[in-house]
DNA sequence: CGCTCTTTTGAAGAGCGTCAAGGCAAGTGG
DNA sequence: CCACTTGCCTTGACGCTCTTCAAAAGAGCG
């Protein structure tokens, strides 16, 4: 009977999402074929360069967002120009804060980017009828907020040495472009972002960089290309054990 | 019509919920009556001095708990013995991680607290069958990741002292007892906790508590006890205006 | 090759941690 | 009722880590 179904016509998976379904495990994976009919006529695919501003700290949040492809950084600006990077997310990452109006942060892509937006209340409506959305939405969150607290350890009680460590073990364990076991990889972000995720300046997070490399733990070229002979030996300068 | 329901018997909602729902917007909110009678079969009221252990930080979890009364603090733990608080709950929020099997982290009451607890599958099976149910928790994890995420400016961009005005003007604006305007309050943390908080020493608190004081921004009685003359003179010396 | 932007390196200083002593309030026992 | 203990908080002196300010060294690009 579900076999009848998909040969509706109208139910057919839209091609846009067959390819994104099929690479990723994103909140989308929640609806009916239907569902994504209605949400891929609203939606638009965009190619976004490093650094471009997908939200402002407290303006209104017209979209909402899937990352296909990139990393964005999730920034919180205090008045006098000092910020803190709150949160890193990965394709298939969903990008929103549903139910506020407007966003507690900034959104801004750490790489070059590609995401698949839609309008706010089009969601909104899709999580009405669909618990399963919702369902989604919420593993998500509680996600994040387990990272998010495990980050709090380290803001508020690892040294700078830990603290690159925990960045460098962080993306090693995330970010996976094609390597075997996450040892060798480029990172996503200049200095100046990991300072701002770290809580440190970009001079202190560069002469840790400097002292991990010279202890052997990370071998460093060109800036941003990293290898990590051995994961554990990293997991261990990160005080993670 | 909706009259008519309420005379039916088994509908009625439980004696220990409804003083409970009248006082507090939690997540039983959701339920409807029958549920409430089915969740209150299985769950127990606690009482529970200050510094008791709820649940321990990778323990399984058995139970799920409503705070009724009190403060509880999240706590996560280095391998040496480094503390960081992730997050403090107040009445009447949801303690819990549900689809985990061990908790992220330790929760132990502050305060004297009251808590109703039951059993962690009768509440999966819950959120199963009750959209609304898991629309609450979402909502309290978008609460808790706003927060979580706004904290983790505070651990790493701000200085000693607006690290500890920020944390009285939390304390201020979320732990309301009986006052006014928040501007007159007991500390439910020890010294200790707040350094652990704020990811300080206690020395370091004492002597900002000390500044504060000397500076007007607040005074101190018995320790816990504590005055705000000017809110937004707090707010200010937490580096939020 | 020269320009700009990013990263590294260096030297000096501030802020917070560490260690140690002392104060204060509540509890205990003679 | 008073000496003593205990737990929590405050204060002081000193040192270390990280920041700040400054300059040099790379890296990317026309």
């Amino acid at each position: 009977m579900d076999m009848q179904r998909k040969d509706i016509h109208s139910s057919e998976i839209p091609v846009v999402c067959r390819a994104c379904e099929a690479r990723h495990g994103g909140v989308c994976g929640a609806l009916s074929p239907e569902q994504l009919v209605e949400l891929s006529k609203h939606s638009t695919r965009k190619r976004l360069v490093a650094g471009t501003e997908v939200v402002g700290q407290g303006e209104d949040m017209g979209a909402f967002a899937n990352i296909m492809r990139g990393v964005v950084k999730l920034t919180r600006m205090m008045p006098d120009g000092r910020q803190q990077i709150v949160g890193l997310q990965f394709a298939p990452d969903f990008l929103g804060r549903p139910f506020a109006e407007e966003s507690p942060h900034s959104a801004e892509t750490a790489t070059d980017a590609e995401i698949c937006t839609f309008p706010r209340q089009m969601l909104e409506r899709l999580v009405g009828r669909t618990p399963d959305l919702e369902h989604k939405l919420y593993q998500q969150s509680l996600k994040e907020l387990d990272e998010a607290r495990d980050w709090m350890l380290t803001l508020g009680r690892k040294n700078a040495q830990e603290k690159v460590a925990s960045f460098l073990f962080l993306i090693a364990t995330h970010y996976d472009p094609e390597t075997v076991d996450g040892s060798v990889f480029d990172l996503p972000l200049s200095r100046a972002d990991i300072a701002d995720f770290l809580g440190l300046t970009i001079e202190t997070v560069s002469r840790q960089f400097t002292r991990l490399r010279k202890d052997g733990v990370i071998q460093i070229e060109n800036n941003r290309h990293v290898i990590v002979p051995d994961i554990e030996r990293l997991q261990h300068s990160a005080g993670i054990d």
